[in-house]
DNA sequence: TCTGCATTTCGGAAAATACCGATATATTTG
DNA sequence: CAAATATATCGGTATTTTCCGAAATGCAGA
């Protein structure tokens, strides 16, 4: 995990939002507001995006940046590509940086 | 503390080296090279700016972003400025990206 | 196959950041 | 005061990031 990618991804208040959502998605999302949801494989682009406020194009950069560097894992299924929380690369996140300063 | 502001300041390779030089200058500075240096004040712009390779006003300018944000202290004495790591801003940090994600 | 929907990719305009040299300011010293 | 040194500030150019709309791709149903 290369730090100074992920501090780049993270310096953009949307992306930090989507990371702090997907942590507890049925808290941040509403049941009856998602078009999708597996608990097993995350949330959809749709409802990322029309929580974020932002256009199909921006959200799909997003996330994908996101997943470049390691943050998210992305599953696709049908049309639909679902984004959850790498929980495994936060906490390395976590040691990296308690380690590095 | 403001996280996205704090992400933006580490998100440069330079300036997250001098946050790593300033947690142990003795370590990183050999003192036959230090211009100047007070292990209760930190270490001074000129030493910094010899290494990390920066002009002088790109090196004041990181510093100063880097202080702007909380992550260091300035003190001014004489015609020195040196800069030290706020340790306690830094564990603050790591709290809060705990916290937070 | 045609249509529609979800998502991605592409190209670009606007804003932000990187980094410099020139200049200004402060301080010390002769 | 004049000269030298350390740092800060300013203005500008080059690069990167932001975020969009248009177009492309992939999939599902009639």
């Amino acid at each position: 995990m290369e730090l100074i990618t992920v501090f780049k991804a993270l310096s953009n208040e949307i992306r930090v939002n989507i990371l702090i959502w997907l942590k507890e998605p049925r808290l941040h999302f509403p049941a009856e507001e998602l078009q999708d949801y597996d608990p097993k494989l995350g949330v959809c682009v749709s409802d990322i995006k029309k929580k974020a406020g932002l256009s199909a194009s921006t959200t799909s950069d997003y996330l994908s940046l996101l997943q470049k560097c390691g943050l998210v894992d992305a599953t696709r299924v049908g049309q639909w590509t679902y984004y959850k929380r790498n929980e495994k690369a936060m906490a390395t996140l976590n040691k990296m940086i308690r380690e590095t300063f």
